[in-house]
DNA sequence: CACTTGACCTGTCCGC
DNA sequence: TGCGGACAGGTCAAGT
């Protein structure tokens, strides 16, 4: 579920009601979820202060003063939602997925010493929460490997270029989402993008030149940052660090949208599979072109 | 090495 | 209403 502009939106929420805040106790219902020994727990999480909530790729970091980070990956259906007097309850129900914590999904429970908390939801039990020494944090197998940022200043159309090189022979759409090429892409904001590029998921990325992926380039940056306005996607599960729904869906052109004209062309939109994922394209406008 | 597929889980929706 | 199967926003291991 969470892509870059949702994991994004979590973060800058954390940052704001939990840093500061002191661990008091730490509840575990899921050791797949939060594997770290309870003597691990005990000392670098329990009493420590939190300092910092950093993000790279869909992977959140929050910093402990202990010099220990928790690495948070909420893969398809995680959720960190903050409890405290400011927003305890459900929330307005026009905004909130989600009403009492911890309910069934509750994976661990922080609780800090002011009574306010911090819930790990997770459905589907893919994502995971690791406690590391925050030293020890670029060198796990995800963060070496992992792209650049699409929102660094640093990140260029040429740079898109080369990273798109290692995957030559891959669709356009699998490349996209392949985190070794480039960080924080998912399903949605794929699909989004070549959208906006008029490139077809299934095309080739060998047989796309360079002035494709300098529009392929500014889509991308684009869609990200306007989903981050409207506070990211929510599909189904997503929720920000208050437990409040994202808007961006509504603003989609084809995710989600199969059978609805297509906004520029009123073409019916279509739904296919590509690299294993729905995939959602215009039919007239991204197509793949022989020569 | 590049690339694709299946596995990890629970819940929901759709067709019979 | 029940039941089986497909599918859901991500990543990794194992296969070709």
């Amino acid at each position: 579920m969470p892509e870059l502009p949702e994991v994004e939106t979590v973060r800058v929420g954390l940052n704001r009601l939990v840093v500061g805040k002191k661990v008091l106790t730490v509840l575990n219902d899921w050791p797949k979820s939060f594997p770290n020994s309870q003597s691990d727990v005990n000392q670098f999480l329990v009493s420590s202060k939190i300092t910092n909530v950093r993000r790279r790729a869909k992977v959140l970091i929050i910093d402990l003063d202990t010099s220990y980070s928790l690495v948070i990956h909420l893969k398809m259906t995680g959720q960190l939602v903050y409890r405290g007097d400011e927003n305890f309850g459900a929330g307005h129900p026009n905004d909130s997925l989600i009403g009492n914590l911890p309910d069934k999904s509750t994976r661990v429970e922080v609780t800090f010493t002011d009574t306010s908390k911090l819930f790990f939801n997770d459905q589907r039990k893919f994502g995971w929460m690791r406690l590391l020494p925050t030293i020890e944090v670029p060198n796990i197998d995800f963060m070496r490997r992992v792209g650049p940022e699409p929102l660094e200043p640093e990140f260029t159309a040429g740079i898109l270029y080369e990273r798109l090189q290692r995957r030559k022979n891959s669709s356009i759409k699998a490349a996209l989402l392949d985190q070794t090429v480039l960080a924080g892409i998912g399903n949605i904001y794929a699909d989004e993008s070549l959208w906006g590029a008029k490139i077809h998921p299934e095309a080739k990325v060998g047989r796309l030149n360079k002035p494709q992926i300098k529009k392929l380039y500014t889509e991308i940056v684009t869609v990200l940052r306007l989903s981050i306005e409207k506070g990211g996607s929510t599909d189904r599960n997503y929720v920000n660090a208050e437990g409040k729904k994202g808007s961006y869906i509504e603003f989609a052109k084809v995710f989600r949208r199969e059978n609805l004209p297509c906004p520029r062309c009123s073409t019916k939109i279509i739904k296919i599979r590509v690299a294993g994922r729905g995939t959602h394209l215009c039919p007239k406008e991204q197509v793949i072109k022989n020569d």
